[in-house]
DNA sequence: GGTTGATCATAA
DNA sequence: TTATGATCAACC
């Protein structure tokens, strides 16, 4: 059961503090659901829960979730103190006719102009259907974050251009790196060679370190 | 114990 | 294959 589109942040907001407090199973039993063990096998599934509940647009576009309210859906795992377990994924990287593309008009910028953040329990000692969402905060970056963010990206797009994608590890950037996102190290996809031609190499997505987003919820929760 | 590179499920 | 949703698990 997927509930209807939020037709305000305010409606988007409303849902997300009423989901606070509330364990995955409960809003699993809602959507008639079954919880898994484990997530290893089912890695996406807290975020399609969320997405169901808050009414996001299913899909594999590369918008933002309520694109009509301009805003992205991310859940987060956080541990007992509060600090994000996992990096968080924003996107898949380009790495061809990337000639004039500028920070403004990357699908990173835009993705995190607004970005609704909904922490969850994340230990791996508390079963799922146990697990906790926390409260909900509504980000845009403010400009330290945003410059931050653009360093970083402009670094990596620039060694992306000049064919060296691979050369590019998730050690390069403070705030946002660049990490393998594919079924596997064996995935191909065509990227910028040194010479200027077409290669191929094993596809990229950006993500969020852990440190950029716990500053996020820790200025958010004070 | 935290991070990096690898991986899983699914839709179009 | 590329996009979404991410977490796993080996390594330092």
């Amino acid at each position: 059961m997927m509930n209807s589109q939020p037709n305000s942040i305010a409606e988007l907001m409303q849902r997300a503090n009423d989901m606070a407090g509330v364990s995955l199973g409960d809003i699993a039993n809602e959507h008639q659901l079954n919880v898994p063990d484990n997530l290893k096998r089912d890695k996406g599934w807290i975020g399609q829960l969320i997405e169901m509940e808050l009414g996001a647009t299913a899909g594999s576009k590369p918008q933002q979730d309520f694109l009509h309210l301009g805003v992205e859906l991310k859940t987060i795992p956080i541990d007992q103190s509060g600090r994000p377990i996992e990096t968080t994924y924003v996107t898949v990287a380009p790495l061809t006719n990337i000639q004039g593309l500028t920070w403004e008009n990357s699908v990173v910028f835009h993705k995190l102009q607004q970005v609704l953040w909904i922490p969850v329990q994340g230990d791996r000692s508390i079963p799922v259907a146990n697990r906790k969402i926390g409260t909900p905060v509504l980000w845009s970056p403010n400009p330290e974050q945003l410059t931050a963010l653009q360093q970083d990206w402009e670094e990596i797009m620039e060694m992306i251009a000049l064919g060296q994608v691979e050369k590019v590890t998730a050690r390069h950037g403070e705030a946002l790196q660049l990490r393998p996102k594919a079924a596997n190290s064996h995935s191909l996809t065509e990227s910028i060679a040194e010479n200027g031609l077409i290669k191929l190499s094993n596809p990229r997505g950006f993500y969020l370190k852990i440190n950029f987003t716990h500053q996020i919820l820790t200025n958010a929760f004070g």
